[in-house]
DNA sequence: TATGAATGAGGCTTCATTCAT
DNA sequence: AATGAATGAAGCCTCATTCAT
């Protein structure tokens, strides 16, 4: 008998351990050489558990596309009034700013060689406004978005300007656009 | 004198022609033969003019993070009443979005192969935050980081889920943020 | 003991079921999955008989070469006069024309891969040659050569352009050649 | 102005360097590598003439096909009588036979690769029974294919077994077979 | 200056072979 | 004995870069 392996728990072990590569470097940069390394297996051993590069990046892209939603749905079940249920979503932001950086990296990588394939990221901003409609109290249903795309600005923009980057005013701003 | 003239005017058509390139495949995706081929060269000719692709995708950050602030403050010059050059704003957001959403995409990649080089990019953010704070009339004047983070993100969320992106509610939170 | 026997049995399966494979495409194409596959076993099985795939191929080789001449002996046997045993030898190798031209085809590879190993390929050769002397009434003991180039030829001939190869002729030429 | 190349020129070059390499061990054994290295240049300029190995191998096969039945053909056209054309036959064979011999292992290795490419093998068979038919004086004239399956098979007999390979008996058989 | 042929390192992938189970 | 996961060298092909013209 063979070693005994149960392989999608390995192809999960696999996607975790390079997630962070692909979205430091990006797709294209990503070599499988690297990602062995990173993996710590042999390049041969790689393609034991994925076909191909674009598979192995479609399948960490819908990995990261689900985990990340779930765990954030679970860290933020917690909160009981409005106001700890904000405080709440801050500091998960705030604790999980990388993850959700480089998920938003690997998003938009996968957007890049992926056009048409729409179905996954709708459906993924789709979970995070929910989730956010949920955690939050809107003033309308439809400032989902609207926060979806402040909480995005505030990590692109520190991204690229982490010392410009000024955290309290966007604060204000959010206590602001909740108010009625 | 004019050679060098005619020298820098080349490279600037070069980088010009291929600014689209770069953002719609990244850095490492596209090839000195793609570049010289979009742009109507052979490869030889493209090393008279930059010594190598990191020093010509360097160029292109920083010859795009000038050009466009120079733009958008050429054209929101014009308006007189808050009220009109919140519209201006608007509807050069609208216009260039393509091109905003392009430099984001090279500002990133720049961001992902220089993570040092933060200079450029802190003073391209200065100035786009500046541009804010001239043309609209902010409650705080530390609000205009948020407004930029407002605006990546919508280009951002848009750029990864065109379907799911509600623009009317954008325009109500800007308002409301604008409100003393 | 019994061991040694099963091992070999086992040996012999193996290479009876993987000579189409070779004789299909090749050597260097044919890959230790693909004989797996086709045996019905597991790479690290295939190992547990043959050293290695240059081994192996050689088996084959070498089963091949003597095998099938012995079938070909044996169904020969049978006739009586000089027409008859023409008649026979002319059936058998219509009836067997695929397992010859796939003979061929392993014997030209091992020749490729080995062209030293003059040996088994000598002697296969010589049984042929013998067979066809016994089996066909000679004008003189040297035809047999020529039989035997013309036997492989018509094969060659024929896999090479189906369509063009007349048979009728081979048959009146090979009359021609046996009359004093 | 870039070196300037005969292309076509330089991919027949390339061809004819690299014909008795793929005579000699064959399609799937033979590496880019190997073929840079037997005609003096990298790999990579290889691929300015080829779009890949599949194609560079075809290209082999169909120079070889119409190059060969040409050179026979002009060889060939002297002879006035009967028996001098035959004498013609017969130099031409002894002394191109390793030529020969390549070019049908390369169109039997041709044949594995692409058993549905029957169109080139076909005319390259019916030219050959041509030039048989032309320079030989044929009994019957449907005697060309047997003539034809007996060159071949000389051929692939010689090469499997020199050394049990006789000359003179197919010589004699020839006559006979001439013989109306 | 402009061209594109030439180079060889390196990318993705496959393969023979080994080895833990 | 049997399995198939693991390995890393090597295969095909591409790429940034150089250089003869």
């Amino acid at each position: 008998m063979p070693r005994i392996v149960d392989h999608d728990a390995r192809r999960d072990t696999i996607l975790e351990r390079c997630f962070t590569l692909f979205a430091r470097v990006g797709y294209s940069a990503v070599t499988m050489r690297a990602i062995a390394r990173e993996v710590g297996m042999s390049t041969g051993t790689l393609y034991h558990y994925f076909p191909d590069k674009a598979t192995l990046a479609r399948s960490l892209f819908h990995r990261v596309s689900r985990r990340d939603v779930e765990e954030a749905s679970a860290q933020l079940k917690a909160g009981r009034t409005a106001e700890e249920r904000v405080s709440a979503l801050l500091a998960f932001v705030a604790t999980n700013e990388e993850r959700l950086r480089a998920t938003l990296l690997v998003a938009l990588d996968h957007h890049r060689q992926h056009p048409e394939d729409r179905a996954v990221l709708r459906q993924a901003a789709a979970v995070y406004r929910e989730a956010l409609s949920e955690q939050l109290e809107l003033p309308t249903p439809e400032m989902d978005g609207v926060l979806l795309s402040l909480l995005i600005g505030s990590i692109v923009h520190r991204t690229l300007d982490p010392e410009g980057f000024d955290a309290p005013p966007h604060l204000v701003a959010l206590e602001k656009l909740l108010r009625a």
